[in-house]
DNA sequence: CGAATTTGACCTGCGC
DNA sequence: GCGCAGGTCAAATTCG
């Protein structure tokens, strides 16, 4: 559609406002890309929306890194005054301009004075950034291995009294350590560490894993072939032609075919635009009118590798149609940006806590074990997350769409199984405010590379600690002499401090596939997103 | 002209 | 076995 490439993109930081005040107004024909009645308001429509952008992250990690080499070397004042590394340059320029024509050298010296004071508390940021980072990611992986552990016991126990053992096995797995002494620990250190490209596919591996003896010892063999392994799981699950392949082994030992597919994670997100973009690159391959649905399924594959086998579903939800609902299945066999990492950190994780999950759904609402994975120390969740154990595929939806209190009291979908159980699910916060971007202005998206960017203002002290709003404003004061790279640059911060430590790394997403000019290393680990950060402390809107 | 999208046909699983 | 629904393929079409 021609329309579709006319639309802009946004980047959101915070769902709970920004979803709800996306601007929109989609000529969009079909109901896919559909403009409900509201917000038809003259902003440029939304080409994708961007819960998991990166590409103001990585742009804010160039800016980072370039105020690296600044400081460094001698500041020029060459530099494009958008780029971090202008923050310095800028400065020295003025300072070279006023000192050198006509004022005196004592005011050149409080120049450069100054001017030192900003560099130095350039390093005390991006030290803290790295400092943050560093401990986020070693709790992520802490928080993976507890998951895995706790996912594991939930299933042992569970599978001896319950009728669905092999459901839970399917679905629920543990670390194969624990489980499977022929496992190396190594192994299952290395998949709870979760590499930030695999995610999910330790998860499915594990799943797999469990599913028959058979299976297993495919897997132990293989396990040290971790991307053919990867890729054979993906397959297996893929595409149905090439189920026959394991068929035979899973018919022997009894397990149902459709079982062996992975998790799902869905995403329910108010949103106008057809897409959400989550940094990797989509390539629709079909399109159906779903039952019971007025607006069309479309189906989406990964291309940024040939061979993925991960797919998502974007749909709109028929009883709101301002409702996005994006369903991701499968595992990533590539590396990820990025960008995509925010999503495949969000969406395993969330598939962690299906898999752990899913084992108690069916005794009630408790699901005990999301809560002992994300403890209700988290003051607020601005999301749900919905475990499906009797779906197909075990599913798990996060609703991004409603605040916490409101979907306690008119949780509305009524179209999921009675096994179905919710509770405050704080991974969206993270995603939200690591994955959405850091208050960048959003590049184009792969399928709409030309498009003019949506500047992104941050409102960041309206969510900040005191501490943390000060600081901000110390920040924002010291680089105000660029709006642009101050709106971007205190987003960042005022995210980095006002959040917990996750929000730091590289997860964010960078709203579309190609970032590929953004380099993120060195500066911003990439780091799998954390369920259990607190709420984003940084709104953004939008300013088109 | 290559790449992405569209869209009807086709395949598969499932319930009757 | 048949029909339905979900999902995928691939030729045709559109786009950049
Ligand atoms: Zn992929």
């Amino acid at each position: 559609m021609d329309h579709n490439r006319r639309c802009h993109e946004l980047t959101f930081l915070h769902s709970g406002n920004f979803l709800r005040e996306a601007p929109v107004s989609t000529p969009m024909a079909d109901c896919h890309a559909g403009n409900p009645s509201h917000n038809t308001i003259n902003r440029p429509p939304i080409r994708e929306v961007d819960f998991f952008s990166v590409n103001s992250r990585d742009k804010f990690d160039d800016d980072i890194r370039e105020m690296k080499m600044s400081n460094g070397s001698r500041p020029t004042s060459k530099s494009d005054p958008r780029d971090g590394s202008n923050l310095l340059s800028l400065h020295s320029g003025m300072t070279r301009t006023t000192g050198g024509e006509d004022k005196p050298d004592a005011e050149l010296r409080v120049l450069e004075v100054e001017l030192e004071r900003l560099h130095e508390e350039n390093r005390k940021l991006r030290s803290m950034l790295d400092h943050i980072s560093r401990n986020y990611s070693s709790l992520q992986s802490q928080l993976l291995i507890a998951m895995q552990k706790q996912a594991h016991h939930q299933e042992v126990m569970k599978s001896r009294s319950s009728p669905i053992k092999s459901t839970q096995q399917l679905t629920d797995r543990g670390p194969p350590d624990v489980n499977d002494p022929k496992v190396p620990d190594e192994k299952t250190t290395g998949e709870a560490s979760f590499s930030p490209t695999s995610n999910m596919e330790a998860l499915s591996k594990e799943s797999d894993h469990l599913i028959t003896p058979r299976n297993k010892f495919r897997q132990t063999c293989s396990l040290n072939n971790e991307d053919d392994n990867v890729d054979q799981m993906s397959q297996s699950w893929g595409s149905p032609r090439n189920d026959p392949i394991l068929k035979p082994e899973q018919a022997k030992d009894d397990q149902p075919e459709p079982a062996f597919r992975k998790a799902r994670v869905s995403v329910r997100a108010r949103s106008e635009a057809p897409l959400i973009s989550d940094g990797c690159q989509w390539r629709k391959y079909g399109q159906k009118m779903a039952k019971g649905n007025p607006c069309p399924r479309a189906y989406y594959r990964c291309t940024m590798a040939a061979g993925c086998p991960v797919r998502k579903q974007v749909q709109r939800c028929p009883e709101d149609k301002g409702i996005l609902i994006t369903t991701y299945e499968g595992n990533h066999s590539h590396p990820l940006p990025p960008a995509a990492m925010a999503t495949a950190s969000t969406t395993s994780a969330a598939a962690a806590m299906l898999l752990s999950g899913s084992t108690t759904s069916k005794e009630g609402p408790a699901n005990n074990n999301s809560a002992l994975l994300f403890p209700s120390s988290i003051p607020y969740a601005s999301t749900m997350a919905t475990l499906s154990a009797s779906a197909p595929f075990p599913t798990i939806t996060l609703d991004l769409t409603q605040t916490p209190n409101s979907l306690m009291q008119t949780f509305p979908r009524t179209h999921l199984p009675p096994s179905t159980s919710t509770f405050p699910f704080p991974l969206h916060g993270y995603s939200q405010l690591a994955g959405l971007g850091l208050g960048h202005t959003m590049y184009g998206d792969g399928s709409s590379p030309g498009h003019p960017k949506l500047p992104v203002l941050p409102v960041p002290a309206m969510q900040l600690g005191q501490h943390q709003a000060s600081l901000f404003e110390t920040v924002k004061a010291a680089i105000a002499s660029d709006p642009n790279f101050t709106a971007a640059l205190a987003a960042a911060i005022s995210t980095v401090i006002g959040a917990p430590p996750g929000s730091a790394d590289g997860s964010n997403g960078g709203g579309n596939g190609r970032n590929e000019n953004s380099t993120m290393a060195g500066i911003a680990p990439v780091l799998p997103g954390s369920p259990h950060l607190p709420q984003s402390c940084t709104t953004l809107s939008t300013n088109s």
